[in-house]
RNA sequence: GGUCCUAUGGAGAAGCGGCUUAACUCAUUGCCCUCUCAAGGCAACAUUCACGGGUUCGAAUCCCGUUAGGAUCACCA
């Protein structure tokens, strides 16, 4: 009969490197004592979702505030689900939030000493370990069809027993090397499994820096490491690219537990050692019965993290938002740091809360108001321009129609102590702003005009008249100050209180007067600071708006 | 179903055996300010920490059980 080696050699004849060149090849990081690698490592099955985002972004954190090294990793083994173009995608879209690998997969290339960063680049060193274990008769090709592993899993539950490719149930464990040669040598296809030496009944004890320690039962199953597409599956892949590339601690999905277990026995058979885990929870989102689900691509739209780019939120609500899921501590750092700096945050598992927070986009439009509110003017142009150059044409094109007059309506009540906070994303500007511009606020007023029914025609044009002589170039409060005193020669109380004392005397208040003209300078019943919106419009641009108004009610 | 993880208000959560009449943030509601809105200021919002039992002088905090929710059981990652 064949030796294990000579069937190695059957099946992987061209591979000659062994493991030793390898471990050569990918040398130990020269790094600082507490430096952790960590990575990400994304599927280019489509765009950036929430949850990737969320652990890409405590990856990073935690190599840059350790002082060690972030690197991505592209895992395209499931070529079937493969999206072309979705790697390049992905990297771009961490770009914009700020998440910048130091090595890896970049999308367009590739920089670092223990690549390729791209799994399905790396066959040749999948195999040489894959040999390394048919070598040792730790692997061995399986020839099962998908439909003898359904029986195999019918009887299983039928015998109400642990389903799976385990012990006595893995039949292709039990061929002899020469009757494995005989069949690779008649063609018929096969996998390669690994051989495990675990009972499912027996525990196992692991550490995970956010659960902590806990028991779990012992892998069992012969799982496939070789697919027969060449390519090995994610778990194997995991094995060997974060031994070879040297990854201090592996961040990822709690969905990742269960197989856990495979992956210790995996690294124990290889006699490696294992890296930190960190299994991070998952992100939750209640679903019509009430039930939490994970936040779902397909279900959801805040999963996709494009949504928010195409509703033109600020970046930074997204990744502050997911720093409060990710520490509890955060909200009250932030809010210390008045919504500055947040890259600064030292990041702690242990802060970190066990269960999966239900995705708040309440919280993210917080975050957003305050992040918009503090821009400058000039910040919010830059912005405003390049997320509607991307997404937004009609929002372009009244942008640059006078990007100074753009810049002077976003600036009102901005540059002062508690600016307006009334705007969490680019998408929604021009139905707050239109009124500005001629031809929006033409078609708003077309829509009709909601002035108080308690004032006639008649009372409206002469407020209106009288308004006219409003002059802008006093200062704000002698302003309004102004308004009063015409308010009140026209019959309306100075202010509410005065009103109430003797409802009887007045026609309404200047608030009553205040309303006639915001209705029809901007077409709307609310609107920031009068004076301003004024100021901005221009005294010509008034002045014809009240009097078409003026006209229209005759 | 097996296994694992988790359990404090509408949401995120602090809490680590007495300082808790359960912090803080978002949301909601009310009041104040006010030309409207946004903001800002001030309040209100869990007599109770899923439930049941124990340990203890004392439990949201420790132990046991139950329940509920989630994850996972592929030649997908």
């Amino acid at each position: 009969m064949i030796s294990n080696i000579e069937l190695a050699n059957l099946i992987f004849p061209d591979v000659k490197e062994t493991v030793e060149d390898l471990e050569k090849r990918y040398p130990l990081r020269n790094l600082k004592e507490g430096a952790e690698v960590t990575r990400f490592a994304p599927s280019p099955t489509g765009f950036l979702h929430t949850g990737s985002l969320f652990t890409s972004l405590i990856c990073h954190k935690v190599a840059k505030q350790t002082g060690g090294v972030f690197y991505v990793r592209l895992e395209d083994t499931d070529t079937k689900r493969e999206i072309e173009g979705s790697g390049e995608q992905l990297l771009s879209q961490l770009k914009i939030f700020g998440i910048t690998p130091d090595e890896g997969y970049l999308g367009d290339s590739e920089k670092g000493n223990y690549g390729p960063y791209v799994q399905s680049k790396r066959a040749d060193i999948y195999k040489v370990v894959i040999k390394y274990l048919l070598e040792i008769g730790r692997a061995y090709p399986c020839f099962c069809s998908s439909d003898d592993l359904a029986k195999i899993r019918e009887k299983q539950e039928k015998a109400k027993i642990l389903p799976g490719y385990y012990g006595q149930f893995a039949k292709c464990r039990f061929l002899n090397n020469d009757e494995r040669k005989a069949k690779i040598e008649a063609g018929e296809p096969f996998v390669i499994r690994f051989k495990s030496s675990g009972n499912h009944i027996r525990k196992i004890k692991v550490h995970d820096l956010v659960h902590g320690d806990f028991e779990i039962a012992q892998n069992d199953q012969d799982i496939v490491i070789y697919k027969s597409d060449g390519l090995p599956t994610y778990h194997f892949a995991h094995v060997c690219d974060d031994h070879f590339m040297r990854t201090t601690t592996v961040i990822r999905g709690e969905e990742w537990i269960p197989s856990l277990p495979i992956h210790v026995e995996l690294f124990e058979t290889l006699g490696w050692k294992a890296p930190n885990y960190a299994h991070l929870p998952v992100i939750m989102k209640l679903d019509e019965q009430g039930h939490k689900r994970k936040l779902s691509k397909r279900l959801d739209s805040e999963a996709a993290v494009s949504y928010f780019l195409e509703d033109g939120y600020p970046p930074e609500s997204l990744i502050m938002y997911l720093l409060t899921i990710a520490n509890s501590n955060f909200e009250e750092w932030i809010l210390a740091n008045k919504f500055s700096n947040m890259y600064d945050f030292t990041f702690s598992f242990e802060k970190m809360s066990l269960e999966g927070a239900l995705f708040d986009m309440g919280k993210v439009n917080f975050f957003a108001r305050e992040i918009f509110a503090k821009y400058t003017k000039e910040e919010i142009y830059e912005k405003a321009k390049a997320y509607s150059e991307k997404y937004n044409k009609e929002l372009l094109e009244v942008i640059n129609r006078d990007p100074k007059y753009f810049m002077e309506i976003m600036n009102i009540e901005r540059e002062r102590e508690n600016p307006r906070k009334d705007f969490e994303k680019f998408s929604s500007l021009i139905s707050s702003i239109g009124f500005f511009y001629d031809d929006y606020y033409e078609a708003s007023i077309k829509e009709g005009l909601s002035f108080n029914e308690k004032f006639d025609k008649e009372i409206i044009k002469q407020v209106l008249n009288k308004l006219k002589g409003l002059d802008l170039s006093l200062e704000e409060q002698e302003w309004f100050n102004q308004m009063k005193t015409f308010a009140e020669e026209e019959g309306f109380a100075p202010n509410g209180k005065i009103f109430k004392a003797n409802p009887e005397a007045y026609k309404g208040t200047v608030g009553d007067v205040a309303e006639m003209l915001r209705i029809v300078l901007t077409g709307k019943k609310n609107s920031p600071n009068l004076y301003y919106v004024m100021k901005v419009l221009g005294k010509d641009t008034c002045l014809s708006r009240i009097d078409n108004m003026i006209n229209k009610l005759l």
